[in-house]
DNA sequence: TGTTACCTAACGACCGGTCGGTAATTTTGT
DNA sequence: ACAAAATTACCGACCGGTCGTTAGGTAACA
């Protein structure tokens, strides 16, 4: 059976979390899943490529989670909400995996290191071209695009860092929160200076 | 001479915010500054001691500036401003040591980790009593004060994260736009629920 | 003479990873 | 149907290497 791959990736996921990627041991994901650490590298090649495989696996769910989110509505500032949405509630829900997505890239080989970059590139990218289809259409305020979608994504992401799920308030109220800040902040915030930012942005179809 | 100890303080800051600090061992620190290893441990009692040294450094320079800009005006929106112009320009400035003191509080021992939490926790306090006073004065839109606390300080910390100190804006360029997506944010982002968010925060002279 | 600022050498602990082996299960050959 | 072969999923023992840290020594300088 091939369910203590599952249990490995779930223990790693939980240590990595809580211990950061170099002062987890192999010994010790081991331990938690009651078997040798020999045992390990039967199911996973190495100890990089089980970071590998959580990342992995992680952008690709948040990935299809904003296709779904997008595709639900035609009105610009509707598709931004669902992105925000999407965003800040994948990142509260499944806290463990995005808190290492986004905080163990050093522990990747090259390789793995471009090939993770890459797919949050593509995932950035989006968010970018919603915000300039918004500003060119006057529903957001003009303002630096990559500054803002830099912004909007590490504030969600970083909700992974505070968030407790026995806390306050619930992921929805949460999420909530977060909608109306960034989406105000999108329609209103305009630059303090005069000087028009960079808007440099082909056309996307959304 | 004491300038040994500001050398290794400075190679760790940059091995640290580079590898990260469990991957920096003690001899890349020493022959980063071109001495043995064993000569370190006569400037700093452990490897800890000189994490901790550096968070604890950042921190106060941080609660300082925070002091001093608030202290230039009478106005709640202002004051506001000015913390979080100190904040991300803190966080863009020092970047290295700021990602430091953010990301690395795993490899606190107990005690020094219960440390830089109370002086992180203090700072923070400033910014939930500046919302919860702007709130009531009917500058800022009703709303959780913990939580926009929390957006609002990881947004700007998060800049460490992306920041090139090479790249297309300037510290100043990039303040201004998070300074007014911020604001923008907190006076109009009204919560999406008709339920009023909880506001609960005693009087506090600033 | 004492102190400062370093050195060389070594310590035990632990690391990620590999080895050969093995019991249980499944597949295959006849 | 049944034995032989292969595969699966693990184990204990061990490897070379690196880690943070310490002991003891030394040259320069006050």
């Amino acid at each position: 059976m091939a369910q203590m791959k599952e249990t490995i990736r779930s223990v790693a996921i939980d240590l990595f979390f809580k211990k950061g990627y170099f002062a987890t041991s192999i010994s010790e994901i081991a331990r938690g899943c009651g078997i040798q650490k020999a045992s390990i590298y039967y199911h996973f090649p190495g100890k990089e490529d089980l970071l590998f495989d959580i990342m992995q696996t992680t952008l690709t769910d948040l990935m299809a989670g904003l296709h779904a989110g997008l595709a639900a509505s035609d009105r610009i500032e509707e598709k931004m909400r669902a992105a925000v949405h999407n965003h800040i509630r994948f990142h509260l829900d499944r806290q463990k995996e995005t808190f290492i997505a986004s905080s163990e890239l050093r522990g990747l080989s090259a390789d793995h290191f471009q090939a993770v970059v890459t797919q949050r590139d593509a995932y950035e990218r989006i968010f970018q071209e919603l915000i300039c289809s918004g500003i060119r259409a006057g529903v957001f305020a003009s303002n630096d695009v990559k500054v803002l979608s830099y912004a909007i994504l590490t504030l969600c992401t970083a909700g992974a860092t505070w968030y407790r799920p026995e806390g306050r308030l619930s992921v929805g109220q949460i999420a909530a929160i977060y909608e109306n800040f960034v989406l105000h902040g999108l329609k209103h915030g305009h630059p303090a200076s005069g000087r028009p930012a960079e808007l440099a942005c082909e056309p996307w179809p959304l």
